[in-house]
DNA sequence: GGATAATGTAGAACAAGTTTCAGACTTGAT
DNA sequence: ATCAAGTCTGAAACTTGTTCTACATTATCC
């Protein structure tokens, strides 16, 4: 139907047991659960450690700092996002309409976990080179669901690759503003809509 | 020549006596002093306040937290590129492409002192809520100087002033990515270049 | 099945942002 | 000049991310 796009997981270097698999997954459920309650600051390592019923040391083992924890949290939840999105593609004309439907899917998603997203994106924003690789991945997978949305019948053109990357750089700016209060949803919504027309604008013609 | 932009800057609640502002220069100083040397982890706050001469005490009483300060020395070298950047308007022909330039000689700034860019750049990203007004105020600067950069004869639509956003939006997300060490300088050229296509797309019709 | 290396635990220790507090210094109004 | 209010200092305390250590548990390999 649409063009293919390749599994974006994590290379998964050492493969894990499954007890370890689990106290993986028990951390990032206790990561998730403490940044919905209040956000990029009520997820504490003590915390999570208890909360995930594992010493604060093992912790630090599988995620090597609270940035890291908190970028594959959201790797987490964005593979849950784009499943979700998946099922249901948007429905506009235009590939331009459907990556802004699709955004604005993802927005009223995370409005519904305002705390959460406020912990998500501030650490993929805050993060330095030594979480460059996970941080890559969340883009990677970010990249993955606006070219789903485009719903091609080509490989994209590298024009189009610029004008995603953009898009990229606008949603996660202006979930900013609007996780500190600077913007309102309204103008968020404004500002992906503008951005996507740069899709129509790098279309390969059609008249 | 262009369309006027009024002064951006601080509100100056309580006027400062001369000594206070004397300090206040001291401690910005020397926070971009060390932010120079090596980026946001360099600005600790006790450091900051050594270099300054001033204890630490009052350092909490000019700026209530290490993000407030970087962001208030952001303020500070944003005012200064923006007197530059005016002495020698862009010479393209078209708005795009003097945004664009503009844009590409603060980026060309920055590149001199990377540190300096991370530790202002992260610091405004992670800025919460509390840094809300600060933050706004860094961001009508930039505001200012794209405005500044458009040469335009009236002053902007709504459409323009919507592309003026994403274009900062880009902006910002794409220093992020260029000091994390995840895309080239030649990317963030792009980015930018392809963002501000925005702008012609936003032209009042020409011809 | 036992040696051994890797992994996990508990808890102390350390680092840097932030808060607090008692006392000294400025400032502004009278 | 003096008093009150506000400001600054120095130092300690507190918080939370991160590291380290000594020991227990688990996994792997022969």
């Amino acid at each position: 139907m649409t063009a293919e796009v390749k599994a974006v997981t994590t290379p998964a270097s050492p493969p894990l047991t499954e007890r370890q698999e689990a106290r993986r997954r028990r951390i990032l459920h206790a990561s998730a659960q403490l940044a919905s309650r209040g956000g990029f600051d009520a997820v504490q390592m003590r915390e999570v450690a208890e909360a995930a019923g594992v010493a604060l040391g093992t912790l630090y083992r599988y995620f090597p700092s609270k940035v890291h924890l908190l970028v594959a949290t959201m790797q987490d939840q964005l593979q849950h996002m784009h499943t979700t999105l998946r099922k249901r593609p948007p429905a506009g004309d235009e590939p331009a309409a459907r990556v802004a439907e699709t955004l604005m899917r993802a927005f009223r998603a995370l409005q519904r976990e305002p705390q959460l997203a406020d912990a998500m994106v501030r650490a993929l924003t805050f993060a330095d080179r030594s979480v460059s690789p996970e941080v890559d991945t969340v883009s990677r997978l970010t990249t993955a669901i606006i070219l789903d949305a485009m719903g091609l019948e080509h490989p994209p053109t590298a024009q189009q690759l610029s004008a995603v990357r953009v898009i990229e750089h606008t949603w996660h700016s202006a979930l900013i503003t609007w996780l500190s209060g600077r913007a309102s949803i309204a103008q968020v919504k404004i500002d992906i809509e503008t951005v996507c027309r740069l899709i129509d604008l790098t279309s390969p013609e059609k008249s």
